[in-house]
DNA sequence: GATTATGTGGAAGGTGCGTTTCACTTGTCA
DNA sequence: TGACAAGTGAAACGCACCTTCCACATAATC
């Protein structure tokens, strides 16, 4: 897969900077995100940029490819190391604040063609689907709700809440309450 | 309010028109909502469009809010007319209903300047408050979350739900089943 | 029907953004 | 250190939009 030619050092040292600056702006609803702005905060050239990754859309992907990796690894540590119950409870804590830092992604990703973080969204949701899975097994979530559709029901409104302006303790407390006691068994 | 000179009946056309086909493409996601693709779809030139309601953001704004003001209306029947806790539960597949058919109007807006629409969005949160205290009051939902952080929480899951794609039926009843238990008040 | 204020739309203007070009710089390796 | 491939970035390009112009059309009024 490696390519033949090894690249340059300033060159790997750049695609670092690019990725980092892109991260930065991703957690910054503010400054809008354009190569040009990415480039600036690289100390970049927008070519530059553009040439390293081949466009905007491969160098989104590989930044936010790089912000999701470590969620679905936690998840993944969750599923294996914790009680089903226990992990869900734990592991929705952990999303919506993600999220809630980075909740700007999906509005600046909305369009574009990004494998890497398709893939790793698909492991996510197969991840949870377990969690469910495992949970409703052992009685601590309702098993009336397909697994698949309660992860979708629940990675749609942590995204909808971690989007709420401005973003409140309260709003996020509600969530998982609300969301915790919905998924319970019904009495 | 109204203008002092009486705009001709072709102008008034036009707008409606102008109005009609944005409503349409709200609704379509295929096609980009450009004023260009308004002003075909209306039959119109682009310029007559955009100097009708003096530029886009406008025009969004002016359909939008045909759109919402019946929504509006229906929450303020509702309440006036139906058991708190029986209307909120209404209210909330109704609006899921509506959102899940202009799902994507959202986005489309996401930037724009639309106070009218802002105005009615505000309407809308202040009566669907009143039915979360009333139904409060009721017995029917919890006490513990404030009713304006619940309205927050029941409108933007509705609206993360609403975008799911592909909308299923699946997924919709799981929401509703979900938030309205866990908003119930804890055994 | 003639007059005029009002409205229309094709074409041009302007802006923002991603991408490409190309003369220049800099790592790399013998 | 010299030679060359690899990398860089300011400027130019192309594209998609919204908006404005202005010559022409049309409803309203007498």
């Amino acid at each position: 897969m490696s390519s033949g030619t090894p690249r340059r050092a300033d060159a790997l040292r750049n695609r670092q900077l690019a990725l980092d600056a892109a991260t930065a702006l991703l957690a910054e609803p503010g400054t809008p995100l354009t190569v040009e702005n990415i480039a600036r905060r690289a100390g970049l050239g927008a070519a530059t940029v553009v040439r390293t990754f081949g466009g905007k859309d491969a160098l989104l992907d590989a930044a936010v490819s790089d912000l999701l990796a470590p969620v679905v690894q936690r998840a993944r540590d969750l599923l294996a190391e914790t009680a089903p119950g226990q992990a869900l409870g734990l592991f929705l804590g952990e999303l919506i604040a993600f999220q809630a830092t980075h909740h700007s992604v999906s509005d600046h990703v909305e369009g574009l063609n990004m494998p890497a973080t398709a893939a790793l969204r698909g492991d996510l949701a197969r991840v949870m689907e377990e969690m469910v899975e495992r949970a409703q097994r052992d009685g601590a979530v309702r098993t009336d709700i397909d697994p698949a559709v309660a992860t979708g029901l629940i990675g749609r409104t942590a995204l909808a809440i971690a989007r709420a302006q401005p973003r409140s303790r309260q709003l996020v407390d509600a969530y998982l309450t609300v969301l915790l006691q919905g998924l319970r068994p019904p009495a």
